[in-house]
DNA sequence: TTATAACCGAACACATTGTTCCGAAACAAG
DNA sequence: CTTGTTTCGGAACAATGTGTTCGGTTATAA
């Protein structure tokens, strides 16, 4: 983290780790295969928060959000580190799977079965996801500054609106 | 060109790029000081197509959208080649850069001067273009399977609602 | 005390980058 | 055709990074 904070992501060699972390070269590669392995190897906790976030807020769609913000708002170092533009693009695309699936399985729950074409249904859940992880990142960045609450008004106030008139058809 | 699509943007090498075109290593970087160079040196026609669509159809909001699906379905070896997952990050970075300010003017055009506080025009902007962005990417990856048109009528629809509500204030 | 496991770090082969240098080729003007 | 200029080709080079191997050292636990 240290690292990635002071040169970005993409910049970090195994040299740079080794030499912070006072470890062999060989005995990194023997609990590593790779930069990437370091990172992942520390990212599935996010998984949790994400599908919990909806059982606190029944009916209210996209319950993610607000609590999300909250979080990476108090991990603010850690968050800049992995999402921002110069944490790389590999925590992010992670994240954006992982968020995709609890998009779809949201809106699957919410609208009535046959009321939209599944094809049309992964075009609505990339327009969201999309808004959503642009949001992300730029707040990571420091290009944008509002509170939790903001982010996650401008958030719904954009994508709400639209979904839920797909629904009424 | 060739070259991204056999390995990804990431792979490719100057060497494999010398190689393949037959051109001395020195002479190279005479002309370019980079791999980056190569692929930015080729990019900036893209600002003239968003700049010019607006015009076409007076009235619309975000009328970028529909052209661009168009114009990418036409190139589609090049756009998968440089927007899809294998393409990096460069050139949808640039892309966005872009696309955020024709859509913050076309916002700031249509919009009531003082309806919207800007910090809260910069969060719907990058909704906007995080939304047009994910379709695109997607899309030039095949993960989606649409027409120009629809992906237009998919991208407005989840969007302009929420746009349009704003208004109103 | 001793056996087992984990670790350290030097050394290595390999790949990639960006620079330098000199001879060869292309080209334009006379 | 010749000459002078510009561009090109490619070998060689120093730097930096990667992933592996191996012999010696340290920690751990029985």
């Amino acid at each position: 983290m240290e690292l990635i904070l002071e040169k970005g992501y993409e910049a970090v060699t195994v040299t740079d780790l080794i030499n912070r972390a006072n470890v062999g070269r060989s005995t990194f590669y023997a609990h590593f295969t790779d930069k990437q392995d370091v990172l992942f190897s520390n990212l599935d906790e996010l998984s949790g928060l994400l599908r919990l976030a909806p059982a606190s807020r029944p009916g209210t769609l996209f319950a993610f959000s607000l609590p999300m913000f909250e979080h990476l708002h108090e991990q603010r170092r850690l968050a800049r580190a992995l999402l921002g533009r110069r944490g790389g693009s590999a925590v992010m695309a992670r994240g954006e799977q992982i968020l995709a699936t609890v998009v779809r399985d949201e809106l699957l729950a919410a609208l009535p079965p046959r009321s939209t074409p599944p094809d049309s249904l992964d075009l609505m859940v990339t327009c969201v996801v999309g808004a959503f992880m642009a949001l992300l990142r730029k707040w990571a960045d420091g290009e944008l500054t509002a509170t939790p609450a903001e982010m996650d008004a401008a958030f719904r106030a954009v994508v709400t609106p639209g979904v839920e008139t797909a629904f009424r058809r």
